[in-house]
DNA sequence: CTTATTTTGTACCGTTTCGAACAATAAAGT
DNA sequence: ACTTTATTGTTCGAAACGGTACAAAATAAG
């Protein structure tokens, strides 16, 4: 029962992971400064390398703290979307809102920012290497109730077709920051939809 | 008739981006040094500077450069395959090899290092815009052509297609920067042909 | 009130960065 | 031979970088 000894954190750290996502999402790794994360993280850089250690695994951190949030989010919508053709609408709707957040044209955090760093930094080339099976998977088991239900042919094949609505999440995503218009990207969402379901 | 003056260049220009290219596909622009650069470019850096300009400048040189012969080596491919089929896979089968190339896990030099930096360089962020926009439309027009030879069902929607096409494309080159062995991918565009071609 | 513990914030260090200034070099024109 | 033009290679400087040392501040325990 006993109270924590020492001067109060004045920071919350989901909080502060948040700031951090946030520029990181804009800048990249490499191009964000230790100074850009103090400020977005509302932190003094010593405060930050004594919560978080140094820049990589700061990212690290923002990366699986927007994994979690986003797969869950994603994951929720699957099971609990009746229909595959409404599951998978819901499911890229729900990206392309993250993705085009406050008009600002970002993509996805994972694809847009992780691969060009994955070289360079091996741990990051795994944690992408995780989160890309990991949502293989899920599209994969979303299939296979799919065809439990009757809802999708038992004749297809579920491994590919998985990977198939991976990619186009992965091109939403940058298209999403190469410019392209949401109107766009919705069409390009629902015919594949209506193509692959 | 009158010959250049001055002291001759001791670089060759193409030869010097390809090396600029190397540089920028294993580090992507920002953590891609100007020593870096000189080294890789085998040019001191104010010979760099003044024969491309500044680092962004170099990067989109580069990134011409590799659009250009990746582009038209993959839209001969395209054109001089009799079916769509065939096509396609020699396509995806000659994109990996350049991903995959000695054994180093890069990608795509552009879907890999381009979309982190289109928030903070507008100039990169159309480039990369006109290269998919490009790539759809080659894409398309393959389509098109087997849709008037009778190699396909002209009752399918060419458009949605080469952008599955497309974002099959995207996906490899991801994947195979995250470290996705070489099976497969293979696996994936094999299959993938098979589904939609 | 004193001590122990933990975070904060200022100040600093050594390195790397980009870009430019400068003289040296190599060719063509006169 | 001398001038003109263009590239090379050395050198420099100001700024930004990541990371750390250290004292001040804030809380709990004794």
């Amino acid at each position: 029962m006993s109270k924590r000894r020492g001067r109060p954190p004045k920071y919350d750290a989901a909080e502060a992971l948040k700031g951090a996502l946030q520029v990181f999402w804009r800048k990249g790794l490499t191009a964000t400064s230790l100074d850009d994360l103090a400020e977005s993280m509302e932190m003094n850089r010593p405060s930050i390398y004594n919560a978080f250690g140094d820049k990589v695994s700061i990212y690290r951190k923002a990366f699986t703290q927007f994994a979690n949030q986003l797969g869950d989010e994603l994951d929720t919508i699957l099971d609990e979307s009746c229909t595959l053709k409404e599951a998978m609408s819901r499911f890229y709707e729900r990206a392309l809102t993250t993705y085009l957040d406050n008009e600002e044209l970002l993509g996805c955090f994972v694809t847009c920012t992780a691969p060009v760093e994955s070289v360079a930094h091996p741990e990051i080339r795994r944690d992408l290497a995780t989160l890309i099976a990991e949502i293989d998977s899920r599209l994969k088991c979303r299939l296979e109730r799919a065809q439990e239900n009757g809802d999708w042919p038992s004749s297809r094949d579920t491994k590919t077709t998985a990977k198939l609505l991976h990619a186009t999440l992965q091109s939403l995503a940058i298209r999403a920051r190469s410019g392209e218009d949401r109107e766009s990207l919705v069409d390009f969402y629902s015919s594949t939809v209506e193509l692959l379901c």
